[in-house]
Formats: structure tokens, sequence, C-alpha cells
DNA sequence: GCCAATATGTACTAAGCGGTAAGTAACCCT
DNA sequence: AGGGTTACTTACCGCTTAGTACATATTGGC
């Protein structure tokens, strides 16, 4: 048998880079959301027709996923990089200034698609933004979590409630994501990042 | 002449209430945002046709600007309210509080429809979206105006940066309008409102 | 050279969109 | 009672939407 087929080098080859296709249609759904996005919006930024788009993407819905996966991988990243400093205060320092850094960047749309691709939506977009408010809330986890640890490791007091401290970042990192839409500098937005910190429990 | 008309008591009477149909509006708006709503989902919540709505209220973008102000003037009081509170401190205290209570309230959509009716979204939004982002601007500088004076009136340090103040509130308030969206609860929001207040500066 | 397999472009579908024309119903004023 | 004015209901408009059928083109393997 060993009927694995993982090198499809059968057939014609596909004209388009799948990779450069999802960052192309990550940027659409950045800009304009799920919903205010088109198939045609899509295709167009693509390069490809609605038949490729659906025979290497599945439809819509999947796209959009597959494209928050990317964001999570690359733009975001600065994320779990955060995580993996020593220190808690460490840890929030580094991903407020990288929050601050990313999310206004003109490299590429403002603010966060995790925050803005869905918040509020139509009944169509209900999984997609089941899918991303889960994103938001598995991330505030993972800040509690970690600062849970800081307390066992001495580094933040034993007093300090890890689960509010992780609800703060989070929403001055939310509150970024629409700074940056609103026009903000990296630069203004490191001044917030800074006033945030000083509310910032440390133990060293 | 005298042709004023400000009373069209003429003709046949209108079968429903305007303010109570912009309610009506207002709330599908916030929970679907400008893209997510459509004609039906507003005439349908509105309990009118649509001739009637465009009668009314002009067409579908004229009705979210107006449902718009409704929003300002009521669920979202608190903020104009807060400004006129006698020191900085206690205007940051009352905002971060009212937005605390309000944005995670069951009696309504959570969050903030300024924040989340039209973030990211399609061409056909653009005006919308605009006057959402003007709004939010609006706030921030009606915030650095007033503490600008409270720096005048001596209840801020003279060395506090009242820009940065302002910017850093309305991030925190707008973080907010997300983590009730997320799901978080008015006393979560709170413990959030007081860890933010602990970095914000005050003489006495 | 031919077959199986995959990708592509064109053209299509049914349904929903925002918005409106036209006829009818209900009111006030004279 | 009739005319003027306004609102309501029904049915429609042209256009866009997400998604697909089908014929054609391009590859590797035999």
């Amino acid at each position: 048998m060993s009927v694995v087929s993982c090198t499809p080098s059968m057939g014609r080859p596909r004209a388009f880079d799948v990779d450069t296709a999802l960052e192309k249609a990550l940027d659409v759904f950045w800009r304009k959301g799920y919903d205010g996005t088109s198939l045609s919006d899509l295709t167009e930024a693509m390069g490809i027709n609605k038949p490729s788009l659906y025979a290497a993407f599945g439809n819509k819905e999947q796209l959009f996923l597959k494209a928050i996966e990317l964001y999570e991988s690359r733009p975001c990243a600065f994320f779990l990089q955060a995580l993996e400093k020593p220190t808690a205060y460490q840890v929030a320092e580094h991903m407020l200034y990288g929050a601050a850094m990313n999310m206004a960047d003109q490299a590429h749309p403002q603010g966060c698609v995790v925050v803005q691709g869905a918040l509020s939506c139509s009944e169509a977009a209900a999984t997609v933004k089941e899918a991303l408010l889960n994103r938001r809330v598995e991330g505030e986890q993972k800040l509690r979590a970690r600062f849970e640890q800081a307390k066992l490791d001495g580094d933040l007091p034993a007093t300090a409630d890890a689960e509010t401290l992780a609800r703060y970042l989070g929403t001055v990192l939310q509150g970024m994501a629409i700074q940056a839409n609103n026009g903000a500098t990296s630069e203004q937005l490191r001044q917030v990042a800074a006033m945030t910190l000083q509310a910032f429990p440390r133990n060293n």
C-alpha cells in the first residue's frame, strides 16, 4: 500500500506560492476585517481566481483561520518570545515594547488582527469571532501561568495577583491595538508602555 | 411665509417611536458592527419596514451615525460626567470605574460601539469608520485638556505629561472594551481600573 | 504517446445586499 | 365631506455575495 501521497508531485503544478498568497490574504483581512472582506478583495490581492482559492484553502472561513495562524507565527511572534524572558517584569516589558513597535509598524496594517478581525460581526462570522476570542483569552492565560511561575521563582511578590496582572497587561495590549488604529505612533505607544510598567510590581 | 413646519402634525402619524427604534438599531450595530449589520437585521429589530426606515433616518450610514449620537448621550454618558470631577485623579477614577461598570453591563451588548462598530471594515464603511475614529481621538483630547487644566489647578504635578496620561487612560479604556467582549465581568474590570490608577500621579 | 492527476480560467448559480417606485391608508384643516 | 399631506405595505430594482460546474491546460509515470 503506502499510499501516503505526501508529495503530490503529480498533475499540473500550482502557478502561485501558497505562503505568499496567504500573506496577501492576511493583509486584506487585517485591514478590512472578516465581514468587510469579499472574495473579490481576496482573489485580487492574492492574484488568483476563486477556484484556485477554494482548492488551496477550502473556503473564506478556513482561509481566515490559516491567515491567523500565519499572523501568530510571524508578525505577532514577539508575544511568545516575551513569555520566555527570565523575570515577570521583563516579560511585561518585552511584551509592551514589542507591541508598541509592532502594532504601529507601517510595514503592515495597524493594530492586531486577533483584536480587530471579527470583533463585532455578522452571524456568518460567528465561528471566526469565537476563534479570535479564544486566542485572546488563551494569550492571557499564558501570561497568568507565567506570572504564577514568577511568584514561585520569587521575582514577583507572593502577594501579587497573577490573574489581575495578566488581565491588566492584556487590557493595555488590546488597547494599544485600538490606539494604533487611531493613528498613534510607535513612540507614543512606548510612552504608554512605560506608564503601564509603573503599576507593575517587582522584587528585583 | 413662515413655512417653518417645525411641528409636522399634518398627514398620517408615525406608527412607531423614533427614539425607541433608534435604540433598537444601536443594539444591533453594537452587537454586529456596521459591516455585519444588514438592513433586514435592522428592520426586524426596529419593527418597521425599509421605506419607513429610509423616510425616518435617511439611509444605513446616517442611521448608524444617529445611533452613535444616542450612544454617547445615554450608555456612554459617564465619560463626559467624569470630566467634571474636581481633580485629575478623580476624573480618571470615575472614568475607569464607570467604564468597568458600563462595558460589562448585561443590560446591553458588551464593550463600546465607538470602538467596535467599524474598526476594520469594508470601503463602504469608510465614512463611519472615520467618524468613530474621530470620536475616539476627540475623547482623548478632552481628557488631555482636562489634565492640562489640572496642572494649572495644582492637582497634577507640574512635571506630569498631560498628553501621555490621556493616551494611557484612553488605551486602558479601549482595552476594557475588548476585555468586555472577551467575557470579563465588571468586577474583573474594576481590578484593572485599580491597577491602572496605581500608575496615575496625584498631588493630593 | 498516452493516461492519470492536478491546476487553471470562464461562466454560472441562488441568495442576499442596499435602496426605491407606486399604490394605499390615516391623519389635519378648511 | 373633500383636499393636502404624510406614513405604511408590497413588490421590485440592479448589483454583489459566497461558492461551483465544466472544459481546458500542464505536469509525471509508464
